[in-house]
DNA sequence: GTTAGGG
DNA sequence: CCCTAAC
């Protein structure tokens, strides 16, 4: 079975939350927080998308989750500097083939250098980050080490590494856990990572604006289509192959270990943790992997595809305090799996929620639950290395990118898988929203979007190194400047596409209504036509400032695992649609006619209130109406100081409370006569 | 599609 | 205003 996909993304404005009023009511903040959440998921989104792109791009893609508590310092820069030769003899080691691979990290602290060239501050926490995140309970990574390594751990703390792998056909075969205690410098490099990297294969660079208040996201474009790198020299096809013959732990499903899972009460401990990331595995691995498959069957048939300009990496960075994420997030991410667990997911999308990796926690009793209430704060050094093309377009390349804290709540007892996929939950989330991007050079922001790259200084000539990408929040109602921006700065931007919102949407779903949609358009909507599927509704109301095509294949028949991989559309795509609508008081006369309306008719009958009353009032709903009413039999019965908003007439509230006790009183008597 | 209520 | 259960 063949069918086509077409995907497409967007780049929507992100919006940043309004400040919560003080304590004005729990729900009021419990707003807030939602907004925030939307915030996160647009950057979650973002990353996603990033790692889409980078899966599709490539095939083998594999995605690491190093737990590593560590911190040594001295061995980021070095890490950073030789991200490539790192990776790639993690790679070879584990005889998988990754060719992308995306990091992310997070760091408590906030490093306002990034480079990966210079790193003038050593102190990067970007590693720290994810650690907090993932390993923020010590007992997982000494669960980890004890159990899955053998042996050796630097300070006591062991790295854990999963690697999602894809197989040939582009869907996630095999995935590895694995722990070593630094066995080769090398692997030390890599361990220092505390996150969850996807690779992108190349060296990282880290770019950062000091001088920017906002908390934003770096990001490093590279037009460039090729990964470079490590990748190079490593033959695709030995992956799956090598897979098997992984050290390590390797699991064929999210639940379990297959390799090393030791029922021990110390594999238990840490086993939330890893659920989690295999989530993240499956989500971004198989799906990116089919769909890189898939386009790269169907690439030649697609004229609209451009390969030309890819995003390899974002550097993302926002400020911790802005990050965080609410219970109820927290909440949503626990029970995401879950709840998704069950949904099928459409074929077309990349996001498929696949067994319930939670679901053993989830159902109830969560004895231990990891709570890092910085969450996943992945920094990342990017460095954005300019690359010259040919012709007079500049290639530019994203090395990393950073993700702020998140909130991660899971069970103890949940697997690693089901941390990965929690944390990919999350930056998700952080990335999902809306997000525009920002264009640093030497240090400071561009604003003038009219201007030229050569007129900035951007040249083939110029220091490349000093330029830099960030994601911030857009506050402003569209993002087209922006991609106008983009698009004009550097002509062969690709926003690449991601479809992983829709997993998001699921999980959030009381939050996506949240989102301020109109004003923001989704940082990434990937939407995904297959042969059954209706065209997505979503995008018609949005603008594309870029979209890309591809016709991918499908194949036909697909293991659970496979099923859980694709991403979900059509439900993203209804919540992306759904705004919320704008809030427009009632005036005086309005609470008048409805006053009147509901003397004469009664409650209980809002229709024909809204009828009688609010016929030509096509915003009034008669829900709208009995909310209305609702509130002002409240707003009566409070004294005038509790009172807020447009005064209404004591006289008029003195009418409701009467037409309230008259009707009440009438609804009462029929029900006492019918019974 | 409406109502009624909780959020 | 949103969301939903219950009609």
């Amino acid at each position: 079975m063949v069918f086509q996909k077409s995907l497409e993304y967007r780049f929507n404005g992100y919006q940043v939350p309004a400040t919560a009023r003080r304590a004005r009511s729990t729900r009021r903040r419990a707003k807030f927080q939602r907004r925030v959440e939307d915030n996160q998921i647009c950057a979650f989104e973002l990353l996603a998308t990033i790692a889409g792109k980078l899966l599709q791009e490539k095939e083998n893609p594999t995605m690491t989750i190093d737990t590593s508590s560590e911190k040594d310092q001295s061995g980021s820069v070095k890490e950073c500097q030789n991200a490539n030769k790192l990776f790639k003899a993690e790679l070879s080691d584990e005889g998988s083939c990754d060719n992308k691979c995306f990091s992310l990290l997070s760091s408590q602290t906030n490093n306002p250098n990034c480079c990966l060239s210079e790193f003038p501050n050593p102190e990067i926490d970007v590693y720290s980050g994810i650690a907090s995140i993932v390993t923020s309970s010590n007992s997982l990574e000494r669960v980890v080490a004890d159990k899955l390594v053998d042996g050796k751990s630097q300070d006591g703390m062991e790295n854990v590494t999963s690697n999602a792998k894809l197989d040939s056909t582009g869907y996630a075969e095999v995935s590895c856990c694995k722990l070593d205690g630094d066995t080769s410098e090398v692997k030390d490099e890599l361990h220092k990572f505390q996150n969850v990297p996807i690779e992108s294969g190349t060296e990282m660079c880290c770019f950062e604006d000091p001088l920017d208040e906002n908390p934003t996201a770096l990001i490093n474009l590279d037009d460039n289509v090729k990964l470079s790198g490590y990748n190079d020299g490593i033959p695709c096809s030995s992956f799956s192959k090598g897979c098997g013959n992984v050290p390590v732990v390797s699991r064929d499903d999210d639940e379990k270990f297959s390799g090393c899972s030791n029922p021990c009460t110390k594999t238990k401990s840490f086993r939330p943790i890893t659920s989690v990331g295999d989530r993240v595995r499956k989500t971004l691995a198989s799906k990116y992997s089919k769909v890189a498959q898939e386009s790269k069957v169907h690439s030649n048939n697609d004229g609209d595809f451009k390969p030309t300009f890819h995003i390899k990496k974002y550097c993302y960075k926002r400020q911790r305090s802005q990050m965080n994420i609410p219970l109820k997030k927290r909440k949503l991410f626990n029970c995401s799996s879950v709840s998704n667990s069950n949904k099928f997911i459409r074929s077309g999308g990349i996001y498929h929620s696949p067994e319930n990796d939670m679901s053993h926690y989830t159902s109830g009793s969560s004895p231990g639950r990891m709570r890092k209430d910085h969450g996943i704060d992945s920094l990342e050094r990017c460095q954005h290395s300019a690359l010259q093309c040919g012709g007079s377009h500049v290639k530019l390349r994203i090395r990393s990118f950073r993700v702020p804290e998140l909130f991660i709540e899971i069970p103890e007892t949940a697997t690693i898988g089901s941390l990965k996929r929690t944390v990919l939950d999350a930056v998700t989330a952080i990335l999902g929203g809306g997000l525009r991007v920002g264009v640093s050079l030497q240090g400071k922001k561009v604003r003038d979007d009219s201007k030229t790259l050569i007129q900035t200084g951007i040249s083939l000539d110029s220091h490349l190194g000093s330029l830099g990408f960030t994601l911030e929040p857009n506050s402003s109602p569209s993002l087209l400047h922006l991609c106008a921006a983009h698009s004009s700065h550097v002509p062969s931007a690709e926003i690449p596409q991601s479809p992983i919102r829709p997993a998001i949407h699921q999980r959030v779903q009381g939050s996506l209504d949240m989102l301020p949609d109109h004003q923001v358009t989704n940082f990434g909507n990937f939407v995904v036509n297959d042969h059954d599927s209706t065209p997505s509704p979503i995008n018609t109301s949005v603008d594309k400032s870029r979209t890309d095509s591809k016709a991918l294949d499908t194949v036909p028949e697909m293991g659970e695992d496979e099923l859980a991989m694709v991403p979900v559309l059509q439900k993203s795509k209804r919540s992306e649609i759904v705004q919320r609508r704008i809030r427009r008081p009632f005036s005086v006369e309005e609470v008048e006619a409805l006053v009147h309306a509901v003397e004469k008719l009664g409650t209980g009958r809002w229709r024909d209130v809204k009828v009688c009353a609010f016929d030509n009032a096509k915003h009034r709903t008669y829900v709208d109406l009995k909310d209305k009413w609702k509130t002002l039999v409240h707003t009566a019965r409070i004294s005038p100081q509790q009172r807020r908003g447009e005064q209404v007439p004591q006289q008029l509230l003195n009418r409701v409370l009467i037409a309230h006790a008259y009707w009440s009183q009438q609804q009462n008597q029929e029900t006492n006569t019918t019974l």
